[in-house]
Formats: C-alpha cells, sequence, structure tokens
DNA sequence: TAATTATATTTGTATGTGCAAGCAACGAAT
DNA sequence: ATTCGTTGCTTGCACATACAAATATAATTA
C-alpha cells in the first residue's frame, strides 16, 4: 500500500546509481536539466550583465530591428506579458527602444545593444563548451534536437 | 557581419519548419521543454490545489516520514532553501509537519498529506499520458532517460 | 573544557515566468 | 458611421526557485 506504483508510465526502471522513481518522470528531469544548464548560463552571461533569455532577446533585435512582442513571443517561446517585461527591463538598460505605431510595438536596438552582440556570441560560445564537455560532445547535438521537438509538440498543442 | 554565426556549437541545421537558430541551443530548447511540460504538470496537479514539485515532495514525505530537508534536496534536485520554501507552505495547508531534533528537523506527513497521495498518483498518471501522446510513447521513454543523464552529468559539476 | 570549524536549516531578497484582466487599435458587419 | 468582435501589448498579481547571509547545533581541535 504504501509503496505502491506512482510512476506515470511504466518504464524499463533503468540501472543508474542516483537514479530515483523521478528520474522515469519527464517533467521532473526536464525542470532539473532545465536548472542545471541555466545555472551555467547565468554565470556565462551574468559576466555581461544579462541572463540568457535577454541576451536572446536582444540578439533578436539587432538582427531584427523594429521586431514586434508577438514575433518575438513565437521565436523565444516565452508569453507576451514575459516578452514585455523582458523588453522594459532591457529598455532600462538603454539597450533596446520601444516605438509605438498603431497597436504594434516596434522593438529596436541602441548602439550600446548592438555593441553588445559580440560579446552574447563569446558568452553563448562559452556555455555550449561547458555543457558540452559535462555531457559529451557527441550525445549533445541529438539530445538538443530530440529536446526540441518534445518542445515543439508540446507546444503545438494549443 | 549583421548575420554572422552565434550558434554555440555548430549542428547539422535539423530542418523543421519552426526551427530557428536557437532550436540548436540546449540552454534554450531544455528552458522550453520545461515550460511546455510543466504547463501540463500544473494543469493536472492543480486539480489538488498543488503543483509539482509540492507533489514530489509529498510523496516523499509519505513513503519516508521523518525525511529531512537535505535529503530531499538530493532526491528532488532542488536546494535547500527552496525544500523550506515547499515545506513550509505544505505545513501552512497541513498536509505536514516539522519536528526538530537537534541541527536536523524531520519531516512527518500529516493524516491530510497520507490521504492525498492517491490523488497525486493520478494526476501523474494523467500528465504523462498526456505529454506521452503528445511526444510520441516510443520517444519519450528514451527522452527521459538521457535528459536526466544529461541533468545529472551537469549537476554532478560541483 | 574552550575555541574553532563544519554541517543543517532558515530568512531576506531577487529573478524569471505566467495567468487573467485591462486597454488600445484595427477590422467587419449591420 | 456606429457597434462588436479580434488582435497586440501591457499591468497586477502570484509563484517557483535560487543566492547569500544568518542562525543553530554538532564535531573537532587545542
Amino acid at each position: 500500500m504504501r509503496s505502491e506504483m506512482i510512476n506515470e508510465i511504466e518504464t524499463p526502471a533503468v540501472a543508474g546509481q542516483k537514479d530515483n522513481r523521478y528520474s522515469a518522470c519527464l517533467l521532473f528531469s526536464a525542470n532539473a536539466l532545465a536548472r542545471a544548464i541555466t545555472a551555467i548560463g547565468d554565470e556565462e552571461f551574468g559576466r555581461i550583465g544579462l541572463s540568457y533569455s535577454y541576451a536572446y532577446l536582444l540578439c533578436e533585435v539587432v538582427d531584427q530591428p523594429g521586431v514586434t512582442p508577438s514575433k518575438l513571443s513565437e521565436t523565444l517561446f516565452l508569453t507576451p506579458s514575459t516578452i514585455t517585461r523582458l523588453v522594459e527591463k532591457l529598455e532600462l538598460k538603454q539597450l533596446v527602444r520601444r516605438e509605438s505605431e498603431g497597436k504594434k510595438t516596434l522593438i529596436y536596438p541602441t548602439e550600446a545593444g548592438e555593441a553588445l552582440r559580440p560579446a552574447i556570441a563569446e558568452a553563448w560560445g562559452r556555455v555550449g563548451a561547458r555543457y558540452s564537455s559535462a555531457i559529451g560532445p557527441d550525445d549533445v547535438c541529438q539530445l538538443t534536437q530530440q529536446v526540441f521537438k518534445a518542445a515543439r509538440s508540446l507546444d503545438d498543442l494549443d
């Protein structure tokens, strides 16, 4: 009674020292992975005063000046309200500026924003190098593809 | 200049309609997956008034009465301070209770907490069913293993 | 035994993210 | 042209999580 099976979908109880019953749960594992890798990301991107979502957003704005929040929301898989928050802070830091055009908002980089792009690319590279070496460079590529595919499948549900 | 390669580690630009340059970044993809799947989790677990971390924690406490925060921290891949916060709220909801023993804290389920366990198992099952059907039941198992393995690798870095 | 270091937990504070509701502008239909 | 639904963005609020510092107890060393 006390030790009933609570795992969602039975999986062949893969061996491994530190596995526990949650290791077979994607909800659990995906969040654990996200937290662990975000820690690396924050460390590297923190050196340029941003965290990774801000950095990605800034890249988009530099590459597509005048991009709208809704477009960013699609690209970055974040809700519009989150985009607003991110843009607000980047605006405070003088890295982007907003322009209202009808019901749309157009977002442009400032010069300081554009100037930051190489540094972002470097930080990005360091993040990739770090997790590749930890996870194993061979596995990373396939893992990333699968993870993204799964994320998209779930996102397409609505 | 403007369109330089900013992806961290070159990947064979996997085709796919909605892919963008971030799809090859595990930092990005892992977070996207975590958010998408957490949305499902919150929906199902929300029906019993918890979110998924609370549910997992409660399961641990029911199965190992007297478990300590540090043990929970290891099992759930969460920091001790987060555990404290989770336990606090479960205590407010009268689902667990804390007992101080020296420098340790022992956490026990209340009867209400124990009573909730079957409902948690059911919600858990529904979450698994939903993401399995979205992602494809065949892929889920392997994906989960790989994701967990990667999370553990990154976590073992400290 | 007293002083120091180590371990376990909690607090203060901050951050990223989202939902639901609001507002503003556009389009369609009467 | 006035109304009405729709779309795009923003705000108020809430929550999960973490870091750094504080506290309290245990262990070790002098």
